[in-house]
DNA sequence: TAGGCCATCTGGTCCT
DNA sequence: AGGACCAGATGGCCTA
């Protein structure tokens, strides 16, 4: 929705018209909602229009009835303190513009605040304007993914792509969590417990340690399933089309890795891969595990920028590399010059040095 | 049809 | 007094 309730519209609106005042907007479909909701509500302040008089006198005598309640005696002054002013037609209409234009800052508040998310969603993994994640899935991703970014920079190691993408999933729902995968051209199976163990037992210690970061936290105190849960079972639950099912018996059977009772994480990580997607994967399966499952991420010399200085080699290391076509995994369109110079920058992180 | 997500309205509270 | 912010309520849309 483009649309802005303007102070003049509000202003402009009599509140005898109220009931019309937002046909002068038509357009989106959001809009045409935003017209029918308040049209309805107006209609209810129509009928209020009609015999407002009556209406807060009503109001009154609900009053007085519950005093009558309170008190149970008649003889008792029904009201203490200042009576209440009584609703004349032109206090209903300054009440009427005073919540006609608290409504209209308040759609433009919660338009900016939606801006807001839109650019959020711009610049965390998977950005897709067909398929839009939802707001709290949104923020969870970009809570995983700053903190996956920031465990890059502490450690000053780069974790493989499984354990990222791991980290990035941490708490999503499960068609999120597929979505990501997707993005990723990542088997979610990769995510499976087992296989993570497994994974680890190939990691460079870096990558070992960035997964068991992973798996070390849970997000507390998360609605009902399947957000919060710290196991990644909901991962394996993805649509038989999306993805191979040859181990199908072999993951349903999957014990739980992780430890939900850690408190240690409060958020998911993700991995540098998408904010430009200009970062540089190489395929080159090294074991049988990576050749059915994995893509094994490895950021050149990321090392050296957040650690001690002579520590940049530890990222030269011997992982599997993929390369993953970057456009696949968020499209570079809509991305504005400053989230383009935030990306070169990261480009600069992760292969300078 | 139930549940998830969303936009909007609304009244309350706090701040300037 | 008026605006910002917040949370609850409500109803529409969409999907499994």
């Amino acid at each position: 929705m483009t649309k802005s309730y303007t102070e003049e519209t509000m202003m402009s609106s009599d509140p005898q018209e109220s009931a019309t005042w937002t046909d002068e907007c038509p357009g989106s479909q959001d809009e045409q909602d935003t017209e029918k909701k308040n049209g309805a509500l107006d209609s209810m302040h129509g009928d209020l229009d009609e015999d407002e008089e009556d209406g807060f006198n009503r109001l009154d005598e609900d009053d007085d009835e519950e005093d009558e309640e309170e008190e149970g005696d008649d003889q008792k002054p029904k009201r203490r303190g200042p009576k209440k002013k009584k609703m004349t037609k032109a206090r209903m209409q300054r009440f009427k513009m005073r919540r006609q234009k608290a409504n209209a800052r308040e759609r433009n508040r919660m338009h900016g605040l939606n801006d807001a998310l839109e650019s959020l969603r711009k610049v965390v993994p998977c950005y897709s304007k067909t398929q839009k994640l939802s707001k709290i899935e949104t923020l969870r991703l970009a809570k995983n993914y700053i903190w996956a970014l920031s465990e890059i920079l502490r450690s000053g190691k780069s974790p493989d792509l499984m354990s990222f993408v791991q980290a990035l999933c941490k708490g999503l729902s499960q068609p999120t969590t597929n979505l990501v995968a997707g993005c990723l051209q990542l088997n979610p199976r990769t995510f499976l417990p087992e296989q993570t163990q497994e994974i680890q037992s190939h990691m460079q210690p870096a990558s070992a340690s960035f997964a068991a970061h992973t798996y070390s936290y849970q997000t507390p105190g998360l609605p009902s399933p399947p957000y919060g849960t710290m196991d990644s079972s909901h991962i394996f639950h993805v649509k038989p089309h999306s993805y191979g099912s040859a181990l199908e018996p072999f993951f349903e059977t999957a014990l739980p890795l992780t430890d939900c009772t850690s408190p240690s994480f409060d958020g998911p990580l993700s991995p540098p891969l998408s904010v430009n997607g200009n970062f540089s994967f190489k395929h080159e399966p090294s074991s049988e595990f990576e050749k059915n499952y994995a893509f094994t991420m490895h950021y050149q010399a990321a090392a050296g920028l957040a650690g001690p200085p002579g520590h940049a080699p530890l990222y030269a290391s011997s992982a599997p590399r993929c390369e993953i076509p970057m456009e696949n995994i968020m499209s570079y369109e809509g991305h504005t010059h400053h989230e383009r110079v935030m990306n070169a920058q990261l480009n600069a992180i992760f292969h300078d040095s």
